[in-house]
DNA sequence: AATTCTTTTGACCAAACGGTCAAGAGCACG
DNA sequence: CGTGCTCTTGACCGTTTGGTCAAAAGAATT
């Protein structure tokens, strides 16, 4: 990277200003398909400007992706052990969906970046977020185990929550498409959702 | 198209191994990130001669997603009217989660398109995709009024069901790191899924 | 064997792309 | 005002990439 730490409240606007560029870009377009040129358009810098700011591409592109894997996972972090299971399962569906909704650019990003087989992040899900993955879903074992949730597979079960909340962010055009106009689909799948894995949860 | 209808047996031949090679280099970089070069060297082709049997990338990719639409969609298709609700909706959870261990590259070419905005493909998702799925759920819809299973939005239920098993394939380095190695992430799955919409479903 | 049609390829091209550089503009501060 | 620092940019460069072309090599047909 150029600038480790932004010293000037110039750096520190311009850099968001790039990153926030090259969310729209990336996310639309993928790595590969994303060019420097639109990034720095979309940011309304000139290239070399832009290169000012980040060393390369693919520096942008991880910059991007780090600050993203923490943020992804925040909502798994905050699902409580003491609390009710099924309340903390309910509330954490609700937060995933709530991402899709405020952060569909970034769900996009990440879902591109798994998709062609992590190539770029690759090391990181094997470690932390295997352990962090573990560590919970040692937790909804324990609340199976004590008969506070009907028993199922714990890690398909958060697979079923990624998979089911991120649809909605990642395959949005296809929601939107099959649904028709005049539809929130975020909306109606709160409902759904919550229907769902009260069915699935409720001993 | 350079040929639209494969006059010879070399052609046929020669046009399934650029369309193989090119669902395996798409798959893994994406179109953008897709060269013809890696296109045609998987195929064991020299360049010029790739483009003997295709007019460009593009119709390459084309030519991928138009096949690839049909067999998407068959497991639905296959949802009969007259059978068991249950039985047929689980049946077809079975089938799509099928193609997620027997065609995951093409999930995973499918899904990039989608994630992207389906620039490539736009058009027909709001027509002929739309009409299937408004057919399809009317016909759940019919199920739940009946009392057959339990009540819950049809397009969602459809959505869930795309969602829970396309995610094997899509998200399978992600899947597979969080599980470790020594496991088979959709032979588990199609015991967790079946439970899973057996609660959802019952009525 | 000659002719014709299909298939294959080496050489080539223009455009796009990631990235560099030197020089200038703006700005802070003694 | 001058000095030094941050920021910005036009011009440029080497490489990659999608695509062309003319000519050769194979098949098929007579």
């Amino acid at each position: 990277m150029t600038h480790p730490i932004p010293r000037t409240r110039i750096q520190e606007k311009n850099r968001a200003r790039v990153l926030e560029a090259a969310l729209e870009v990336f996310s639309r377009a993928g790595f590969r398909g994303a060019t420097l040129d639109a990034i720095a358009g979309e940011a309304g810098l000139s290239k070399p400007n832009l290169l000012y700011y980040f060393a390369s591409k693919e520096d942008i592109h991880v910059t991007l992706l780090e600050g993203l894997v923490d943020r992804w996972l925040d909502p798994l972090r905050e699902m409580r052990a003491e609390g009710d299971p099924q309340a903390e399962l309910l509330a954490y569906v609700r937060r995933k969906l709530q991402m899709s909704r405020d952060f569909p650019r970034e769900s996009r990003l990440f879902a591109q970046e798994i998709v062609q087989g992590a190539p770029r992040i690759g090391a990181g899900l094997s470690t932390d977020l295997k352990a962090l993955v573990d560590e919970k879903a040692g937790v909804i074992q324990a609340w199976m185990d004590a008969g506070k949730i009907a028993p199922s597979d714990p890690h398909h079960l958060i697979f079923s929550i990624w998979s089911l909340t991120q649809h909605y962010a990642d395959f949005d055009v296809q929601v939107r498409a099959v649904l028709g106009e005049g539809r929130d689909p975020i909306d109606e799948a709160e409902g759904f959702l919550e229907t769902l894995f009260t069915r699935l949860l409720t001993p």
